[in-house]
DNA sequence: GTAACGCTGTGACTGTTTTCACGGCTTAAT
DNA sequence: ATTAAGCCGTGAAAACAGTCACAGCGTTAC
């Protein structure tokens, strides 16, 4: 059976991702190669779950050049992306929803929100920093003409299961989801819940009683 | 010694966060009591998860009433929030710090956004929806008369480590980083960096390739 | 009464994630 | 050559997180 790549865990994944924009964003300029040590402490971890988290992606380093970036960096992403560009729907256009298109705009990444939608007329139709924005009518249809498969959610508490549901409908396959309500999707659909309350609630709880304690997470 | 509280897993303090805020909000009306089964439910973990994050809060539910909802939230509560309201500072009043007020002035929810600043003349000496804006140069002022230790950071990317460096050296000892540079602090600080980017490629992985694994997840 | 039910709290277990520690390789120096 | 150094890859151990399963206990039904 196919089984080809065998799957690698959540938390793998989501390292693989950090180390990637580390080696492309914030590497010292003119260096070509590093150390499992070198990486660990940029992304505050651990040398050993450095090179524990590379072994998944089958890139070998040397044992005294260390890795060579710009390799690793096609290794990673040989993994992680869509070997076509990953066409990601945005929908709601608020403040939050424009902030992300700037975001997103402005990293180099094969993550690419093609489109946005909202059901407010007096936003859509129009471009907004690059990508242009419909009504939420032409879902459907445009998921289906840009093979879009992810999607954010950042509309309103109240909206938010309508729209997953329409999500799920034109067939998307993953949802990052910014409403503070938890929405329901089928199984086969995978979904984030990213609360800001729960992390600044974490932030808060953990500063307040650590004086002493290392402190530092990634999520 | 001390020692009053045993410290509660990072883990766990997240799930107790998730718990209180479908509690409070999204938990059926006239209802006063609940089972593990139900919260687990609506928090997507196993009931017995759910039991076992609640030993953590010293909270007892009874064999057949299951939970009272408004004890059990006190019983929260009196873990996670500081006595008095949690007093939190933003940084960058942008497209997405205005989002964030919006969000935490919507929520009702011990943590309370009382200052926000930018270095943009235009946009401090004024109320944002409800929170006053200052020059980031009252920063150190501010933080002491409001009691602030906790905060927000979304100023572009290029900005981030400075106004770290202000928040340190203003006595701010938990940070919520939302700029994509990643920081640093001293040890004793407690930093979260939550990149967007590395939750949607998680997103768009697991969508690309599972179709029959279950998903969801809580960050 | 008392039997049956169904839930909680928790010890024991299982599975996953992280760290440890060391063999092997590659280079540089003598 | 030979040695020394230092990092990589990985099996084994440790730490951590989550699940199972069951005793114990109110409640209800008879
Ligand atoms: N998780 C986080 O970090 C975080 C932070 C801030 C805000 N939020 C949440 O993100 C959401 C958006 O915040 P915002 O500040 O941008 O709000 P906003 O009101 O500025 O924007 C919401 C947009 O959604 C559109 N909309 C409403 N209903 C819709 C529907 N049924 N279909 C399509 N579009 C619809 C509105 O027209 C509006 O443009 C809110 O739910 C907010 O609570 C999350
Ligand atoms: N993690 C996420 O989910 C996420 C999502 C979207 C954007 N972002 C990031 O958040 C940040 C803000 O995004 P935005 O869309 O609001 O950008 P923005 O440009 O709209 O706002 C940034 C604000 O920061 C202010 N600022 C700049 N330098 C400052 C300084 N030294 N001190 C104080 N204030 C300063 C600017 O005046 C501006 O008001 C960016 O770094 C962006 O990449 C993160």
């Amino acid at each position: 059976m196919a089984n080809h790549v065998r799957s690698i865990p959540d938390k793998v994944v989501g390292r693989l991702s950090l180390y990637r924009s580390l080696l492309q964003d914030h590497a010292p300029e003119n260096v070509t190669h590093l150390f499992s040590h070198d990486l660990a402490r940029m992304a505050r971890v651990s040398a050993a779950q450095v090179r524990r988290d590379l072994m998944d992606t089958g890139y070998i380093g040397s044992p005294n050049k260390g890795y060579e970036i710009k390799k690793l960096v096609g290794c990673i992403s040989r993994i992680l992306d869509n070997p076509e560009c990953e066409n990601v729907a945005l929908i709601g256009v608020g403040h939050l929803g424009r902030a992300i298109i700037d975001y997103f705009q402005g990293r180099r990444s094969n993550l690419c929100i093609v489109a946005a939608f909202d059901n407010n007329p007096s936003k859509v139709n129009r471009i907004v920093q690059g990508v242009k924005a419909y009504p939420i009518s032409q879902l459907q249809e445009i998921v289906e003409n840009e093979k879009i498969n992810t999607a954010i959610v950042a509309v309103p508490g109240n909206a938010a299961q309508g729209v997953a549901d329409q999500l799920v409908q034109a067939g998307i396959r993953g949802i990052l989801n910014l409403a503070p309500t938890p929405l329901y999707v089928p199984e086969n659909i995978y979904l984030v819940e990213q609360d800001m309350t729960m992390s600044l609630e974490k932030v808060a709880y953990f500063a307040r009683r650590s004086f002493n304690k290392k402190g530092s997470k990634n999520e």
